[in-house]
DNA sequence: TGGCTTTTGGTACGAACGTACCACAAATGA
DNA sequence: TCATTTGTGGTACGTTCGTACCAAAAGCCA
């Protein structure tokens, strides 16, 4: 189907199948889950043949990270766009973000299921891993970046942030979990209740 | 191989082979991971031949259970003998318990893969998604009476209980996960110092 | 012992898997 | 136009999977 200029046309092309089929595994991710992901369904969701998975990638690894790397970025994408809302109270802007992480668009099984799977896929691949610490560190600093104007320059305060953190990504993580273990509202407002509790309790006591 | 009494004997025979083949599968899981388990290896490592698995159990996922079961089982024997131990101070003990599912025997990959691999199998089968639940609910259960004891009989902070629970039983589960993910023995602390400052500003305070 | 039921070891089957491979189509540069 | 590269569709291979199936062994009771 023709040369391209060397690199940038060639990539463009590539790219663009690339994504395409990520796309289509992370679809599938969303849809069925990482155990019932297959080669062929990808392709089949892709409207592609089986060829330009081993066209375009080294394995289904690769694939797979991938769509997992390209998951990462849509959910970064969504934080970044809630970071982005105006208030002039800083304790507010940092609940907003933190609450947004729950609501109805993320609080969803298939979305959850996804993130559940890169758990445990990340157990047997490093570059899994790797991809899920990235998501990890990009949504603990922008809560970090929310956190320390509450600090009010306090050195005790801001000396107490990175255990904080430490604290409500776990607590966040778990909540999610907790949601499809239990799909109780409640227990996630609750959690969320406590965590502002601690805040303040830390930052603006 | 003979018969049986009817009922009593029978189960014995069929329960200890069943036994024998979950906690094999047990012992797959952990050294593993749920994703490279396999009946052949199950049987393998049971020493036994792979017409015992169809014998004892109706498939694959009967095994599972099986073995998962077993695993809660063991986790909750764990947790029962933390409980034991004698603390005059209600709140020492509270904390003991705490941190007694964060020492070196459980902050262990194989171990903890286990149950990451659980949060990720319960997403597709209801009957693992069960086992996991009473397992949560088990583990809460204690946390519960230990807590108790710390309301001091203060309706305010009873009713504060639950909310509470939502909260730590997260934040533990993040901070299991969040151990398999950075390895950090500092993370841990800081989660578990800043859950003991919840308790007592909800609790003590 | 003879006649059963239960247990065991092993094989075989069908399905699904990843992916290697290939013939052909399409696009491009000379 | 033609040679070459790149993209495409599809097939086929080798593996592994769960599990059905079966013959032989082993235990038990009459």
């Amino acid at each position: 189907m023709g040369q391209q200029s060397p690199g940038q046309e060639l990539s463009r092309f590539k790219q663009n199948r690339r994504s395409e089929i990520a796309q289509a595994a992370r679809r599938v991710l969303e849809r069925d889950g990482y155990a019932h992901l297959s080669a062929r369904k990808v392709a089949a969701e892709a409207g592609l043949s089986l060829g330009h998975i081993t066209y375009n990638f080294a394995g289904m690894d690769d694939v797979l990270s991938e769509a997992y790397r390209l998951i990462s970025e849509r959910l970064r994408n969504a934080s970044d766009r809630c970071l982005q809302q105006v208030d002039d109270q800083p304790v507010r802007k940092f609940e907003a973000f933190l609450r947004a992480g729950f609501d109805d668009e993320f609080l969803d099984f298939r979305h959850l299921r996804v993130r559940i799977d890169l758990w445990s896929a990340a157990c047997n691949s490093e570059k899994l891993a790797e991809t899920e610490r990235a998501l990890y560190d990009h949504y603990r600093q922008m809560l970090e970046s929310l956190m320390r104007p509450l600090a009010d320059n306090d050195p005790a305060k801001i000396a107490a942030i990175p255990a904080l953190l430490d604290t409500i990504m776990a607590t966040q993580d778990g909540l999610w979990l907790d949601w499809v273990r239990h799909r109780n509202h409640d227990a996630v407002e609750n959690g969320l209740q406590m965590t502002m509790k601690l805040v303040r309790t830390v930052l603006l006591g």
